[in-house]
Order: structure tokens, then C-alpha cells, then sequence
DNA sequence: GTTCCGCATGAATCGATAG
DNA sequence: ACTATCGATTCATGCGGAA
């Protein structure tokens, strides 16, 4: 398939339909938010969520493979001073389309976004739900699996360590670990709350998540050479994690800068990293 | 109102009404979960468990003053693989019935049931739903301020301190601590996920959820004085931390050993911490 | 090379002001 | 009255520059 490892332009509605049915092992996305990004993307409002998001979530069940799973990360915003229900209403309404609600995950944020108001805090986390297609699909537990909880401790009285005071400790699900340094150790693992920061110095584009969380679901529900689709491809963090994990990636966007802006991130990795670029040849077709 | 600070006996659909229109401040409950202490409760099917509960709402929003809130601790069950959706529908029919949904509180638990599935972590975290009747409604966020987030780094510099493994930090919301240690440190203000440890070694009760989760909200959402109401009391801990705290508290159950149970835990209390005790006559009808 | 400090930067929300 | 825009608020992170 020569779409395999691009960027593609396009609304993802419409792109979608190039790729065949039951291709796609995995589906990582954060959409754009309702009306939250009014600038850049369009804006959708809050009460057209579900009717605008719906066809675009018949097209990835068609491209997904039966043993694969669709990630979705998301959180509804304040609206006139409550919650609104557009997420669980698209929650009803996806499995009305025929997809499983297997699970929710929390992305718990370690920085979110500061600020004080009346009658709430700060919002410090957010939705990752996985749907799927079959009850049967592909998991791989140990892939995620982190050290014994007793890590910090071992870290911090080893001295030459240069930031004590970043205590990433036991609620970190073993992110930005290089988990290899741990074999020998216990393993357990993880649960379906993850830990971690936001990237929020970016030079010049704004990743609304870290790598680390398409890294963890990449790991969890693909192997080696398979496919990973992001529909709302943005600043392009989850083909940027597909490849460093040796999958194959196709990302859309609607908006050209950003497709540039992926492409051009994705070339720099595989400039940079030539082992990985040489694996990336021998899985594209 | 001869009703504060006792535990009633009964279904909470007919006990409600024995208690005057607004006269609630807030109200915070764990309802049994769907089908999942069936040995103990009755057991509500999943399928059933909206119309179980919205009759029980409708007093619960009588009771309730205009500005008061109502914290619902709850978590959907797995059902034949994939998640519930009786929680997500229980939302949008109490919005229906006249509630706000004014924000969604994580509880992530440090502490997490353990387990292993083939298609799933363990669930580490629960929802919290916060409903109003007003927007309008009373809030004391200072009083859940917490120390100021470089509290790691003060304190791995002082090379004295005990305990350096301890790191709960930041993700560690205040609680525990006695907050009056921190008094000319700086404080900020928390956000809506709690990390917090469930209670795991009781004798002969088992809690749901640990007794600062209902004690946070007993301070952001109460004055001293005011009156909290849990109708699924369960083992009394949401009246016991009301006790703790000064504020009246009103507990219904209809197993008649837990209303001996929680009775029996709330007079120790009043014997045990005299000064309590003399606070609650004060502020006791 | 280390450590320390300062600073810009966020999937935000509310209330006031302006059209 | 209803919508659009703008300023104030707030804090963990990671970067760069300085000691």
C-alpha cells in the first residue's frame, strides 16, 4: 500500500475512503476539540459534536482490522458553567455504530493548564477511550509492563542523579524509562491510569499530548510492522511514535501546514535515527 | 430537625421523605455498585440501574438546598468485556431530571484492587460527579489548598530528612497532612483528580473509599455547622468524617446491620474526641 | 560538566465589556 | 437579550543562560 508511512491532506472522511478495508491495526487520535481551537481548525460546536464526528468513526471501523482497537483521546469542556455531554453522548452513539466500549483510560496530566475560577480547578486530566470492533482483538500486556513500585527510592539515593526534584515515583507508569536498564528487576503491571506531562515548550509546533502516550498504545495493541492511523494527524506526535517503535504510520490532516509540519518531523527521525529508517524500508512495501 | 446526626434505617426513597425541602448542604454517597455487592445489597442489574436510581435523585434534589452540592462516587462495571454504559446514561438522565453536571472528579487510587484480565489493567480510578441544582452554589476552595508544588525539591535538599522514598508530592492533594504544617509556605490551589490510597486494613467493615475523599469535599463544599447527607451509608464513613469535621450529618441504609455498624463507629467517635463531641451538641438541634 | 535560577508556554475558564 | 472578544488568573515543565 503506498500510502503507508505519508501524511495525508485532506478531511478524514474523505481521505479514509483510499485505504482498504481491515488494514489498520491501530487507530490513536485526538480530535479537535470541541470549539476549542476556533482559530485553527474550524471550530466545532459542542452540540454538532456527535453528528459531525459520526461518519468519520464509520469510515475508521471500516479500516480497522477485526483484531485491532480505536483509541480516542478526548474531554468535553465547560460550557455555561457545567460539563457538556458531548462525549458521552458520542460514546452511545459509537456503540449504536457497532463499536465495543472496552475501556476507559485516564491521562492523568502532571502539568495542566493553570488558572482560578469560582467554582472548579484546574482540569488535570483527560479521556482515553478504546473501542473496538470484536471482543477478540490484539493485546500485548507485557509490553507496558514497569518496574516494581520501589523505583524512586533506588533513584533517589543514588546521588549523582541530576534532578532530585523531579519525582516521577510510583504513579509514573514507567514513561521515558528505558525499560531495558530494568530487566532482572520485578515487573508488574500497569493500570489504566497514566501519569505524565504534557509537552508544553515546544519550539514551534504544540503537541496537545506527549509522544509517550501514543508510545504506550502502540506498544500495548501493535507489533512490530504493523499500522498505525491517526485521522486528525495535528502536529503528527503519533507517526512520530509509530516509527520510532518500527510500525508503519499513516497520518491525515486537513490543514496543509501541519501535514508539512508531520512530514517534516517524521524526515528529520528517519534522518536521524538510521537504524530506524532502515527498519521503516523493510516493512513499507 | 431531630433527624441530625443519626443513621436511618430504610430505602432512602422512603426515608427522604421524612426530611424537609432544603435543608441539605451537601450530599456525598457511594450507591451500591450495579450487580456487584449482590450478596450483600440486592443487587441492581446494570440494565435497571438508571430507573433505580432517578426516583431516589428526585428526593436527593428536594432535600438538597438550592446551594448545595451532590458528589456521586461511582465506577461502571464490565460487562460481558467492554465497559457499562448505565453510569454515562445515569448522567444525562439526572441532567434530564433538573441537575447540573458541574464537573467530573477523578479519584485516582494509589492503591488499586489487584488483578490481572487478558484484555484489561487494573482499574485504578473512579468518578466522582459533582450535580447542582443552582449554578449558584456554595464553595470554600481555599480550604483544600495544598503545599506549594516544589515540595520535593525543599525537601530532598535538606539531606536530614527521613524518608526520602515518600514521595507523594505534588499528585498528593493534601491529604493526610496536616495542612496547618505548612501554614507560611506557600499554597496552591489542587485540581479535579484526587490521588489518594484506598483504605485496605479495616476490622470488620469494608469501606469503599477512604474517609479523606468525603472529608475533601466536606470542606470545599460545607461550613462548619452545616449538614452532609449520605443515603447509601454503608459503614458510616461519609457521617464519621461530617463528625470529624464539625458539620451535622444525616446516614440512611436499609441493611440493619450497617445502621448498627455506622451508629456503633459514630458513637465511639463522639466518646473518643470529647471536644468533637461538645461541637456537635453546639451545632445538634 | 554541574547546578541553579529565570522565563516562556500551554486542548482553560470566567466575568466584564463591547457590538 | 444574545454573541463575540479580551484580560486576569495560575503552575509544572523544560529550556537557556549564568555561576
Amino acid at each position: 500500500m503506498e500510502l503507508l508511512n505519508t501524511i495525508l491532506l485532506g478531511d478524514c472522511e474523505q481521505v479514509l475512503q483510499q485505504i482498504p478495508d481491515n488494514s489498520i491495526d491501530l487507530i490513536f487520535t485526538s480530535p479537535p476539540y470541541a470549539d476549542q481551537r476556533k482559530n485553527t481548525y474550524g471550530g466545532i460546536h459542542p452540540d454538532q459534536y456527535v453528528d459531525w464526528f459520526l461518519p468519520k468513526a464509520f469510515e475508521m471501523k471500516r479500516v480497522l482490522k477485526p483484531s485491532g482497537s480505536f483509541v480516542l483521546n478526548i474531554k468535553e469542556r465547560v460550557v455555561n458553567g457545567e460539563r457538556h455531554t458531548y462525549v458521552i453522548e458520542l460514546i452511545l452513539a459509537l456503540k449504536k455504530q457497532g463499536w465495543f466500549w472496552t475501556e476507559e483510560y485516564v491521562w492523568h496530566k502532571k502539568n495542566s493548564f493553570p488558572g482560578k475560577w469560582p467554582n472548579r480547578f484546574r482540569d488535570s486530566w483527560e479521556r482515553l477511550l478504546q473501542f473496538n470492533k470484536s471482543k477478540d482483538f490484539k493485546i500485548f500486556q507485557e509490553n507496558v509492563m514497569i518496574p516494581v513500585g520501589n523505583w524512586a527510592k533506588d533513584r533517589l539515593s543514588n546521588l549523582s542523579e541530576t534532578d532530585h526534584s523531579r519525582d516521577e515515583s510510583r504513579v509514573n507508569s514507567g514513561f521515558g524509562k528505558n525499560v531495558s536498564n530494568w530487566l532482572g528487576r520485578d515487573l508488574v503491571y500497569p493500570t489504566n491510569v497514566l501519569y505524565l506531562a504534557t509537552e508544553c515548550s515546544n519550539k514551534n509546533h504544540s503537541a496537545v499530548f506527549p509522544i509517550d502516550l501514543p508510545k504506550w498504545f502502540i506498544k500495548l495493541f501493535t507489533e512490530t510492522g504493523d499500522t498505525v492511523l491517526d485521522p486528525f494527524a495535528g502536529s503528527g506526535t503519533t507517526c512520530l511514535a509509530a516509527l520510532e517503535l518500527g510500525r508503519n504510520f499513516i497520518g491525515i490532516d486537513i490543514r496543509n501546514e501541519y501535514v508539512e509540519l508531520s512530514q517534516q518531523r517524521v524526515n528529520e527521525k528517519q534522518l536521524r535515527i538510521p537504524s530506524i529508517a532502515e527498519k521503516q524500508n523493510k516493512y513499507s512495501s
